[in-house]
DNA sequence: CGTTCGATTGATGTCAGTCAACCCGAGTGG
DNA sequence: CCACTCGGGTTGACTGACATCAATCGAACG
């Protein structure tokens, strides 16, 4: 289950300091965010939200890593959005009076500060600076959302592929003596869930990559991309 | 090419009042901000943005239709929005300081308003009702898109036209006696490009559905939903 | 060491894409 | 009034790529 904790105990830097739409506050301002702060922690695997429910606040990742996903007609997943620390959900019940409209599960053990509804509401208020973060915010996940269609309107599965893992380079490569060192938030079937294919499409791709030597496999979890802009000139 | 005029002959009712993101403002603030449009017109198939260009303002649309558009990998167009009377566009480039990532294209003659940057930005400070409606737009949008990339990771074809059709049908669809009458504002090539299939597919599945009778065509360009249940219950 | 869950590989089937022919209505011009 | 063209739409045959089903592998963990 959940642990709720005040958060005088956790380091002001963690909860709000990072926050994209609080980097304009100065440190009194998020102290003050931080002491309004509720902490919880979710297991991996934990469901945070199911469709149709209602938070009552917004959520902000500590640490860890949660999915977005809406079920589809056929009873599969479809993955929205990978999120991890700094990110945030939740805002569309503060911003539409409106229930959630999708699932979000924690992908690892995860740990998150909420701000309560009307809380939120009075900082807005207050700091007009954070609508304009939320806005932009927004704006860069609809640009998100936009280059996903655009990828997944494209029949042609290796750009889907190549699309992903560059994404996840970006977000969660470090770089390597050989390359890009990549450990995937997702498993083969996560990936898939993401862009819309089978787990074993995206098995058969990935080693279809290996073998060009575009890339390099470890186990499940971690991948060496050897020649990044060959997958960029992919996707031109 | 395009006329620029003063907006002293327009209606204000056309302009600024029907438009969402100012429907918390009273008629005084209404005019103010009539006062500070400029109107441009562009004629059927005229392109009114490009990706990678900048736009210097807030683009309402006063009467007619755009298609938004990016060209896929493969030389197609990915279609990301049908906007109509009163959505606008270019707030990435107000908000985000960035070109815009994609083609908008008049659907019909059609007619707009612009804010110009700095204008927009004064009026967002002056009036902070403005910014939370931006939101809830922007809320809006991130939501039908989910749902557009939720319905194309659904394999089943089926799903996405229908979809489709119920989405059209909510916008543009009148009542009728034999159901609903729907002028599509795409042709098929435009839906296929919208929902990631060919021209002939979207035709073949819009055959069946006729065949099926839960819709009649009329010529091309207008279609009657005979049984929009049949339609949902589809897509559930 | 065995169990389990995910990943891989192979064989097969299906459905949307492709290519091509044809249709149809609107506009044009003789 | 008819012939012609042109663009979009439709239809059919064929193809190919991804899904599906099934078997096997293999890494992780107790």
């Amino acid at each position: 289950m959940n642990n709720i904790c005040n958060c005088q105990n956790c380091h002001n830097d963690l909860c709000a300091k990072n926050v994209f739409i609080f980097s304009s506050l100065n440190n009194k301002e998020i102290e003050k965010i931080v002491s309004l702060i509720i902490r919880k922690t979710y297991l991996k695997g934990e469901l945070i939200a199911i469709e149709g429910s209602n938070l009552d606040g917004l959520i902000i990742i500590n640490k860890g890593k949660v999915k977005v996903y809406k079920n589809t007609y056929e009873g599969k997943e479809q993955i929205l959005y990978i999120f991890s620390e700094g990110d945030f959900f939740g805002e569309k019940s503060l911003i539409i009076n409106q229930e959630i409209t999708y699932n979000i599960e924690a992908l690892e053990d995860t740990s998150v500060c909420m701000i309560k509804k009307e809380t939120f509401k009075t900082l807005l208020k207050e700091y007009p600076e954070i609508s304009f973060k939320v806005m932009e915010e927004l704006c860069m996940r609809l640009e998100n959302l936009e280059n996903i269609i655009k990828s997944m309107g494209a029949k042609n599965v290796e750009v889907r592929i190549n699309s992903v893992l560059l994404e996840f380079a970006e977000k969660y490569g470090k770089t390597h003596d050989e390359g890009i060192l990549l450990e995937l938030p997702l498993s083969r079937e996560g990936i898939a869930n993401y862009i819309g294919l089978t787990r074993e499409t995206v098995s058969r791709k990935i080693s279809n990559l290996q073998s060009e030597g575009i890339i390099e496999v470890i186990g499940n979890k971690k991948i060496i991309i050897r020649n990044k802009d060959a997958l960029k000139k992919s996707i031109e």
